[in-house]
DNA sequence: TTAAATTATCGTAAATCTACGATAATAGAT
DNA sequence: ATCTATTATCGTAGATTTACGATAATTTAA
């Protein structure tokens, strides 16, 4: 039981459910939105704001950095991330064109 | 360990990472996709073809149902559901609000 | 070279998710 | 009232996620 059944769906479907798992915790919510208004950020800065262990802050920046939202690079004995915007574009034109179908025709709905 | 952290986070960044989660698995984008194009659906069409048992199919509905993304109505035996186009509203707008702060000045970034 | 600072990785425990069969619940049909 | 069809719930097994301490790895500073 609890076999992996994810290979059966679509690519564009398991590509979309791969982001939004990147998106999935508030940890990982609160480390976009520092690195969005901060443009970047080393590690450091992260780990001092999150109510987090270190070991854990940096476990969900490699999350986020394996589902390409986010981007790193060393820097000494520090680590920069930031945001790829790319990435964010690509999901948000996939999102939209998988739900702009309808929008309109509210109408013979049951509920 | 792994005690639960999430409610160290702000409201904003919790309502968007629930949301997120709803949509992190492929069955409940496809279900999402099958909805965003007939409109509403009954619960048996849905089962017919995704490649899950119906027992699955239920638990995907209800974790969709309870995040507030579809609503379903009973229709004599059989149940119907459609997207609750509003939430879909709704996080289009926290997380544009979230992101769209720099989006332009990609300038001193370190990656 | 050694020490200090920063970050990644390892190992692990608890919690949650995924999937299914079995079964209960509900309502229409006979 | 009983049967049938449809859907929800229960119980459960295996997989994955989350969180942390401990430790390794990396690079600058002394």
């Amino acid at each position: 039981m609890a076999q992996n059944r994810k290979a059966e769906f679509t690519e564009t479907e398991q590509a979309l459910a791969e982001f939004t798992k990147a998106l999935s915790h508030p940890a990982r919510i609160a480390i976009l939105k520092i690195l969005a208004q901060k443009d970047a950020c080393i590690c450091g800065e992260i780990v001092a704001v999150l109510p987090l262990a270190q070991a854990t802050v940096s476990q969900h920046l490699k999350a986020l950095k394996a589902a390409g939202l986010i981007k790193g690079t060393v820097d000494g004995p520090k680590s920069c991330y930031c945001i790829n915007w790319q990435a964010f574009g690509d999901f948000k034109t996939a999102f939209d064109l998988l739900f702009a179908n309808l929008k309109t025709q509210q109408a013979n709905a049951c509920c």
